[in-house]
DNA sequence: GCCCGCATGTAAGACGTTACATGATTAC
DNA sequence: GTAATCATGTAACGTCTTACATGCGGGC
């Protein structure tokens, strides 16, 4: 697989897992989203779609409004929500920020606990990071070039608000789960 | 060019600028920045030294250390110099985080109204993202998946951070230079 | 004896981008 | 009439990744 990165036809996968959408639907939808994942173009997107057609993962639905060009709608079938849970459920192996924000933006698809689980591993692996960028830090003091200054000190900003937000969202959501917990005990 | 992506070769050409250096060096000084940027792999780095090399952008120069294995260090030539001016002088279209911060991380061979220029821009960029999240988040409002909440929410946390950053770093800049001009005057 | 770090390199393949092509409708 | 929106698609191209190959030296 071209890097250690998802592969569009997986998070596409998420995607129809909402709802049955066509290659327009979705790359609106992504646009709306701005950058955090970025919107799929032409040259890649139907293919793809094509691809899950192929492998059994997706049905499409074609329908021609009048006046309208026609539309495919492409719906899961068992085998695509299969796949897509074998992906989401899997390893996980450290992931780059646009992936985990894809697996973010599926997370209506994971147990919480597995939502929980997800967002503890992107905060191990932030956390390294910033480890990493503060040993950079000291061993450079002011030696280095401004432009090294400038970047380490950027990546630390960034790291440290992403620590910041991942802690936020975990305490929530864990104080949330144990409030069901103990809803369903009584 | 693949992309609105930089190609890794002009951001080699800004790395070899600051001194002169081999691509295993190449792999640890960016290992060493983390994330940010990332390390090239072997596949991608080596061909694209031997490139510059092809282009007359740098000479290399082989050393044989008594016991080591030979190293290949790599010089800008004059027209390698130019070549990185020209592109980090010109347009610079909206780019993203890892573009952004190839270009901070070259911060040094810019001028210090080049930066404040770039630095700009990058908040005109990140300020555009940050209003289409908001809209997002407020024609959403309770409808939509968990999963998109999620990704919204941290899609806003993270070009929040970023442009308190951008904020902060401009403002000194900006300081700094004018504290100069005055300097100069006087 | 084995694995890790140093150090460079190649080949095959995956992935996605740009740019182009098509074609109808709606709004100015 | 001219542009933009809806909507799908293809072809060429570039770029990067993975996996492999090679070889010496030092530490356990």
């Amino acid at each position: 697989m071209g890097a250690g990165r998802v592969p569009l036809r997986y998070f596409l996968l998420g995607l129809l897992a909402q709802e049955p959408m066509s290659g327009y639907d979705i790359k609106q939808f992504l646009k709306q989203l701005g950058w955090l994942i970025g919107s799929p173009s032409c040259g890649s997107l139907y293919p793809a779609l094509r691809a899950l057609l192929k492998d059994g993962l997706a049905t499409v639905d074609t329908t021609q409004s009048k006046g309208k060009p026609l539309r495919k709608v492409y719906t899961l079938t068992a085998a695509g929500k299969q796949a897509l849970h074998r992906w989401l459920g899997l390893p996980a192996t450290s992931f780059t920020l646009k992936d985990f924000a894809m697996r973010l933006l599926l997370a209506n698809h994971l147990a919480p606990a597995q939502v929980i689980h997800h967002l503890r591993q992107r905060r191990a692996d932030v956390a390294d990071h910033q480890e990493h960028i503060e040993r950079a830090i000291e061993v450079t003091g002011t030696t280095g070039s401004s432009g090294r200054r400038f970047a380490l000190d950027y990546a630390l900003a960034l790291a440290r608000a992403e620590l910041a937000w991942l802690d936020g969202t975990l305490s929530a959501l864990v104080r949330e789960s144990s409030r069901s917990v103990v809803e369903t005990a009584v």
